[in-house]
DNA sequence: GAGCACTGC
C-alpha cells in the first residue's frame, strides 16, 4: 500500500453537525470545512521551453539511476505516480544514452489503450522536434505511423503480442517498456510471461515494467525467479507530481449508494468552494438516474448558493458528441458535476476535478468456466482502484475524496482488482500461446495463473473447434490460421470454414459486424422511435440477428457507404465504417493465409445469398453456444441445460421463438440473455460438430426431439 | 417489453 496522502487521524471526530446526509469520518481536515479557493493551474511550466520543461519533471532526478540500473539488471520495475513523466521521458533518456545505436534497434513502449499510444507518441515527437512517424512513431490496429528509422515506438500491448508471432525474440527491440502494467490487461500479462522466456534467450534485451506501488515486488519477483543465473530484476521508485487528496470515509455504511451519492454532491455544493465534482457509479442506468435527480435540484440550489450546477453523464456507450460535454469548461460561477462509470478511472482524464465521490463498487466482466458464459457483475472495488479514483481529484490542485463506505470496509477490500486473465475465457489466450510455440500452456509462467477449470474449458472448446488435436497441439492449417485472425475462436472458425458453405464473403461481413456494437440507433421515444423501428424491420429476417446484420452491411455497401443513408435508416455511420475497416483487415489476413475466398465470384453477381448455407456456417463456429426452446417458454443450453432468454435487442425477441438457436454471447443482467441469435435446425449440430455432440448430449438431443414431436 | 463496465488484435 502506498502511504496515504496525508497522516491518517487515529480517532474519529464527532459526526457532522448537518441534520441530513451521511456522517463522515475524516482522514485529515474537515470534510466540508472552509478553505480558500485556489485558481486553476494546468501547466505551470508552460512558459518554459520544452527542454526546460523536461528537466523540471520529477523523473529527471532519476535519470541517471534508471540508466545505471538498466546496465546492472535486465529488468527494472519503475514505480511512479501519475505526473512523474516516466512514460514520455524514459524512452528519450534511453535514446540519448545510446540504446538505439546498433542499426535497426529501437525502444518499444506498450500502452493498454490506443489513444494513449497515439497521444503520448505525439507528445514525445514534439519534444524531440521531429515529425511523428520518423524518429518517434506509433503502431496500433489499423494505424501504423512508424518507419524503418523509428527509434522510439509506442504500441498497444495487443500489437506487441502480435509482433511476437512474427518475431518470437523481438529482435528489433533493445529495450521494451511495459507501461501501466498494474492495470494487468490480458495482453500485458501474456507479454510479461513471454518476455520472461525471451529474456533468458536474449541477454542483450532490457525490460522496464512501469507499475503502481501495490504489485511492484510481485512483478520484480516474477522476473527474478527462475533457475540459477536467471536475469536479475530490481525496483526503482520515482516521485510523482500530484496534489494531496484528503480522503473521507463514512461513519456508518449506507444502504443505497445512489442516494448517498446525491446527498454527498448536494452537500459539497452547499459547503465547498467552487470546483468540479466527479462521481463514480457502476453503470449507465445508475448514472442516468442520478443525473436526472440532481438536475431536479439544480434551480433550487442556485437560489440557495448563488452557484449554478451543471450535471453531465459520462459512460462508454454515450455518443462521442455527448461524451465531450464532460470535458468542456463550465461557465463562470458554475460547478460541473460529472457522473461517470469506470471509464473515468483510467480511460479518460478530465481537468479541473477537485472533489471525487466514490460509491465503492464497479461493474466487471466475470467468466464462468463451467457454463462457458460471461456475465457482468457488480462487485466492491479494490484499494488500488479506490486510490486511483481519489487521485482523479488531485491533478490540478489539492482535492477531496468522499468514499461512500467506512474505513474498515476500505481496509477489508482486496488490494488490487483481479487480473483480466483470471476472469475471461482462456480459449483465445491458449490459441495465441500455442501459436507462439508454448506447448505446455498449463505450465506457462503467467504473472497470475488462471484456474484449472478455466484452462480445461478453453482447451475443450479449442478441441471442439478443431484448433487443437488430441494431443493438445495446434492443428495445421486450421488452428494456426485461427490464431492469426484477430477474432475470438468461434468467429475465426466460422470465417475460416465458410468456403465449405460457399459464403466466405458473407461470413466476413457478419464477423465484422459482430465486432461493432450499437449499429442500430434507438431514439428513446416519440415518432422517431417508431420510425427507427420501422427501418430496422426492413433489414430483419426471421432467421435471426446474424443475417439481419449481414443485410445492414450489404445495404451500407450497396448505397455507397453514405452517411445520409445511415441517418435515414437510423444506423450508426461510424460503427459501419469501422465494420468495413475490420472486414478489409480480415480479408487481408485470409489472402495472406491463402484461404480460399473466391466462392462468391462463383455465384451470380448480385444474387441473393443462400441463407441456409450461412446459418450452417454460423453453426460450424457456434455449435457450443446452442440452445433449445423449453416448454416453460425460455431456452436451455444443449450442453448443460442452463436457462437462457432471448435478449430484448434481438430481432427474434418479438417473434415466434424458434425451437433451436445458436447465439454469439450471453449477457447476465436481470436474467441471462442471449445476444445475437440465429435460428437453426438441430440436426446441423450433429452434422457439423459430431465430436462435440457425440456423447452424453446425444441422449438429451433425442429426448428433446421426442418431446418436440409429442 | 427490457437494457450493455472498459479495453484490444
Amino acid at each position: 500500500m502506498p502511504p496515504p496522502p496525508s497522516g491518517r487521524s487515529q480517532f474519529q471526530k464527532p459526526a457532522d453537525e448537518a441534520p441530513q446526509g451521511p456522517a463522515w469520518k475524516e482522514e485529515r481536515g474537515d470534510a466540508f470545512g472552509d478553505s480558500t479557493v485556489s485558481s486553476f493551474v494546468y501547466n505551470p511550466w508552460r512558459h518554459y521551453s520544452l527542454d526546460q520543461q523536461r528537466q523540471r519533471l520529477p523523473i529527471f532526478k532519476s535519470r541517471n539511476s534508471i540508466l545505471y540500473l538498466l546496465e546492472k539488471h535486465q529488468t527494472v520495475v519503475v514505480v511512479g505516480e501519475t505526473g512523474s513523466g516516466k512514460t514520455t521521458q524514459i524512452p528519450q533518456y534511453l535514446l540519448e544514452a545510446g540504446w538505439c545505436k546498433s542499426p535497426g534497434m529501437r525502444i518499444g513502449i506498450t500502452q493498454p489503450r490506443r489513444v494513449a499510444a497515439i497521444t503520448i507518441s505525439q507528445r514525445v515527437a514534439e519534444e524531440r522536434g521531429a515529425p511523428l512517424g520518423r524518429e518517434v512513431g506509433y503502431v496500433v490496429r489499423f494505424d501504423d505511423c512508424s518507419s524503418p528509422e523509428t527509434k522510439i515506438k509506442f504500441i498497444t500491448d495487443g500489437i506487441l503480442v502480435r509482433e511476437m508471432m512474427a518475431d518470437p525474440l523481438l529482435k528489433q527491440y533493445s529495450v521494451l517498456m511495459l507501461d501501466e502494467a498494474h492495470e494487468r490487461s490480458i495482453h500485458t500479462d501474456i507479454a510479461m510471461g513471454l518476455l520472461r522466456k525471451i529474456l533468458k534467450k536474449r541477454d542483450d534485451l532490457k525490460v522496464i515494467v512501469s507499475s503502481a506501488t501495490l504489485d511492484a515486488e510481485a512483478l520484480r519477483d516474477f522476473f527474478q525467479s527462475g533457475p540459477e543465473g536467471s536475469p536479475s530484476a530490481t525496483i526503482l521508485t520515482v516521485e510523482g507530481r500530484t496534489f494531496p487528496v484528503d480522503v473521507f470515509y463514512l461513519n456508518d455504511p449506507v444502504a443505497n449508494y445512489m442516494s448517498a451519492t446525491i446527498d454527498t454532491i448536494l452537500k459539497i455544493h452547499r459547503t465547498q468552494p467552487l470546483g468540479d465534482v466527479l462521481a463514480f457509479l457502476t453503470g449507465q442506468e445508475e448514472v442516468d438516474h442520478v443525473c436526472q435527480l440532481l438536475s431536479e435540484h439544480s434551480d433550487g440550489l442556485e437560489r440557495e448558493t448563488g452557484h449554478r450546477l451543471t450535471v453531465v453523464p459520462l459512460y462508454g456507450s454515450l455518443p462521442p458528441g455527448d461524451q465531450l460535454k464532460a470535458f468542456e469548461l463550465p461557465p463562470p460561477k458554475t460547478r460541473k458535476i460529472i457522473v461517470a462509470t469506470n471509464i473515468a478511472e483510467t480511460s479518460v482524464t478530465i481537468n479541473g476535478i477537485v472533489y471525487v465521490v466514490d460509491c465503492g463498487f464497479v461493474k466487471i466482466r466475470a467468466f464462468n468456466p463451467l457454463s462457458g458464459m460471461d456475465s457482468l457483475i457488480i462487485v466492491a472495488t479494490s484499494r488500488a482502484s479506490a486510490e486511483q479514483r481519489a487521485g482523479r481529484g488531485g491533478r490540478n490542485r489539492p482535492g477531496k475524496a468522499y468514499r461512500l463506505y467506512t474505513e474498515d470496509a476500505f481496509k477489508s477490500l482486496e488490494a488490487a482488482t483481479v487480473p483480466e486473465l483470471q476472469r475471461t475465457s482462456l480459449a483465445p489466450v491458449i490459441l495465441q500461446l500455442k501459436a507462439l510455440g508454448v506447448d505446455n500452456v498449463l505450465r506457462f509462467s503467467y504473472p497470475a495463473a488462471p484456474s484449472a477449470e478455466n484452462m480445461i474449458q478453453g482447451m475443450e472448446l479449442l478441441f471442439g473447434l478443431g484448433a487443437l488435436d488430441g494431443e493438445g497441439a495446434l492443428t495445421e492449417p486450421l488452428g494456426l490460421h485461427m490464431a492469426e485472425l484477430p477474432l475470438q475462436p468461434m468467429l475465426a472458425k466460422m470465417v475460416l470454414g465458410a468456403s465449405e458453405f460457399q459464403c466466405t464473403e458473407e461470413a466476413l461481413s457478419i464477423a465484422a459486424m459482430l465486432q461493432v456494437e450499437n449499429v442500430f440507433i434507438k431514439p428513446a421515444r416519440g415518432e422517431q422511435k417508431v420510425n427507427a423501428e420501422r427501418c430496422r424491420r426492413k433489414f430483419s429476417v426471421l432467421e435471426g440477428d446474424h443475417v439481419t446484420l449481414l443485410n445492414v452491411y450489404a445495404g451500407f455497401v450497396k448505397f455507397g457507404k453514405s452517411s445520409q443513408w445511415c441517418r435515414q435508416n437510423f444506423l450508426h455511420y461510424k460503427g459501419l465504417c469501422r465494420a468495413v475497416e475490420i472486414r478489409r483487415q480480415l480479408q487481408k489476413h485470409l489472402v495472406k493465409l491463402k484461404v480460399r475466398t473466391s466462392d462468391t465470384a462463383d455465384r451470380m453477381e448480385g444474387a441473393l445469398y443462400d441463407i441456409d448455407n450461412i446459418r450452417r456456417c454460423i453453426v460450424s463456429g457456434f455449435f457450443a453456444n446452442a440452445a433449445y426452446l423449453h416448454p416453460s417458454g425460455s431456452y436451455r443450453t444443449v450442453r448443460d441445460d442452463h436457462e437462457l432468454h432471448i435478449h430484448p435487442g434481438s430481432v427474434l425477441y418479438a417473434e415466434k421463438p424458434p425451437a433451436w438457436v445458436v447465439f454469439n454471447e450471453v449477457l447476465q443482467t436481470t436474467q441471462e440473455f442471449m445476444r445475437d441469435v440465429t435460428a437453426i435446425e438441430p440436426q446441423w449440430l450433429y452434422e457439423l460438430a459430431p465430436h462435440y455432440y457425440q456423447y452424453g448430449t446425444e441422449r438429451q438431443l433425442s429426448a428433446k426431439r421426442a418431446m418436440e414431436e409429442a
